[in-house]
RNA sequence: GGGCCAUUAGCUCAAUCGGCAGAGCAACGGACUCUUAAUCCGCAGGUUGAAGGUUCGAUUCCUUCAUGGCCCA
């Protein structure tokens, strides 16, 4: 069927090109949008559009054809919307109109022609020039119930995105959220920044490379997992206000909420603590709120999210007292840590040293209860190896992150700017390394060297793009606010 | 990586206990000068994801594989 459907609309092509026509025109010139000409011209009454004739020229794709007698109803979709444009057997120039006849859904057309409205008081085109510019060979999906199969979806955006409006608003959110991000730091003076994506060595997260290659000097390199170090040496050389928003790689599962290329905003403010960075993503996810929606408060699958300012805190501790059933005395023994950590199923638990029990079991006990945004402070120094030590108790560091609809949303921290407890740091993590943990920080002496030039005091932070785009176009998975997202080749 | 579910016409979906594989939209032919998922008449469209097995007979039951979805890790 859709083979017999090509071949139709391929001799039609044929056909127009007999006669001189050629199926992809590009010589039309499109002055008006659909979108416009509703919004400009929305109260002018069907008499008032008689008396005074208003000249429009589209370009789009035709979406809908309405058959009926001896006139032809089409819908025109462009960039901003769609309007009618309306084919008269009597009005329209002949070969205009019979153009209009061979048209199918799907194909492309410039149309020129004045306003009206139609008894039903439709503001449409009458159309009288009407030029196919790029003639479609396949069939759209149904017009009613369009294209929902995910994987037909992912792999075919083009077609997702014609047919289905959500989608395209999706990413027009996606792009106004990026536009904001940057306004809200270009504001504050922050200066943006690209850092290298292929990178001889990764860092600056605990997480599992992409590995490549470079041929010609014949090195390994990574696909950064993040922009950290490269951010900080960036704050040494002086650029003490820096951000950079672009993508990162983590060779790690696929779920609703982890694709392995997606997008991270870090920034990096010297003079500044975790504390000054609390108050500031609140400025921001309270202002990007309101800028996409209007309003503090969002709705996210069954949740309403308040995003008004100050947000919650909860510290480790008070989780774990809270939410985990343990007693301040037993924050610090092992024992009832593991027999937690049992409780809640984690695996490998016998192998984490107290920290890591600590915040293994702090997420599986409360990480599910924040939906509201609540920052979660005060962490393990063991599972945080660049952040800068607590003054009040060296077992832990300033660090803070975010989670909202229980899920992780920024993680920051002061930084650690101490080169010889830096070095310490690492050398810890190179022996959880060799330890078996695949997700170990890898030592990086150019970084500790930077650090010996002297950084100073700075705060840092990195924001999940994709999720919080998701968060505000409600969206269940990470795929659907990623175009392209990764999926097996089509068999 | 594990569990569950799905895969049927271009799209969205049916198919009773294992008994001729169907509908709507789209397409094709026709009627229709105000449609908005137009309506009406007619006609056509299938490797039922792939391979194998059970059976007189498999969309249906079994096995393996592929792809996707949800949950868990």
């Amino acid at each position: 069927m859709e083979e017999r459907i090509i071949s139709q609309r391929l001799a039609k092509a044929e056909a127009m090109r007999a006669d001189g026509e050629n199926p992809y025109a590009n010589d039309f010139v499109v002055k008006d949008l659909a979108g416009e000409i509703h919004s400009k011209h929305a109260e002018l009454t069907l008499e008032a559009l008689e008396a005074t004739p208003i000249p429009v020229s589209i370009g789009g794709r035709v979406m809908a054809i309405r058959k009926f007698g001896k006139m032809r109803f089409l819908s025109i979709q462009d960039r901003s919307g769609r309007i009618q444009a309306n084919l008269f057997k009597n009005l329209t120039p002949s070969p205009d109109f019979e153009r209009g006849n061979a048209l199918d859904v799907g194909d492309i057309v410039g149309v020129e022609g004045r306003l009206m409205r139609t008894r039903a008081g439709e503001l449409s085109i009458l159309v009288e020039g009407l030029r196919l510019l790029t003639k479609s060979m396949r069939p759209l999906p149904e017009k009613w119930h369009g294209l929902t199969d995910a994987a037909t979806r992912y792999r075919q955006r083009y077609v997702d995105l014609i047919v289905n409006e959500d989608v395209r608003n999706i990413f027009k959110v996606r792009a106004q959220v990026l536009r904001y991000i940057r306004r809200f730091l270009d504001e504050r003076d922050y200066l943006e920044v690209e850092t290298p994506i292929l990178q001889p060595l990764y860092g600056g997260a605990n997480a599992r490379p992409f590995k490549t290659h470079h041929n010609t000097m014949d090195m390994d390199l990574y696909l950064r997992i993040a922009p950290e170090l490269n951010l900080k040496r960036l704050v040494v050389g002086g650029l003490h206000r820096v951000y950079d928003l672009n993508r990162c790689f983590r060779n790690e599962g696929i779920s609703t909420r982890h694709n392995p290329e997606f997008t991270l905003l870090e920034f990096y403010q010297a003079f500044a603590t975790y504390q000054d960075l609390m108050e500031m993503t609140e400025d921001l996810l309270h202002g990007v709120v309101m800028e996409i929606h209007g309003a503090a408060s969002i709705t996210y699958g069954e949740h309403t999210l308040d995003f008004t300012r100050p947000f919650r805190r909860i510290s480790i501790y008070e989780g774990l007292v809270a939410h985990a059933g343990l007693t301040e005395a037993q924050l610090h023994d092992r024992e009832a840590l593991l027999a937690a950590a049992r409780r809640y199923e984690i695996p490998k638990a016998d192998q984490l040293d107290v920290g890591h029990l600590q915040l293994e079991v702090f997420e599986a006990a409360a990480e599910h209860l924040l939906i509201q945004p609540t920052f979660v402070t005060d962490f393990p120094l063991s599972v945080s190896p660049l952040s800068r030590r607590k003054d009040s108790d060296p077992n832990l560091v300033d660090r803070f992150e975010l989670y909202v609809a229980g899920r992780e949303l920024a993680n920051a921290f002061s930084e650690l700017n101490d080169p010889v407890d830096q070095r310490g740091r690492f050398e810890a993590q190179v022996e959880a390394g060799k330890g078996g943990d695949e997700e170990a920080h890898p030592m990086d002496e150019d970084y500790v060297r930077a650090l010996e030039y002297g950084l100073p005091p700075t705060a840092g932070e990195g924001i999940g793009v994709d999720r919080l785009v998701m968060l505000l176009t409600n969206s269940a998975s990470i795929r659907e606010v990623i175009l392209f997202p990764l999926l097996r080749p089509e068999a």
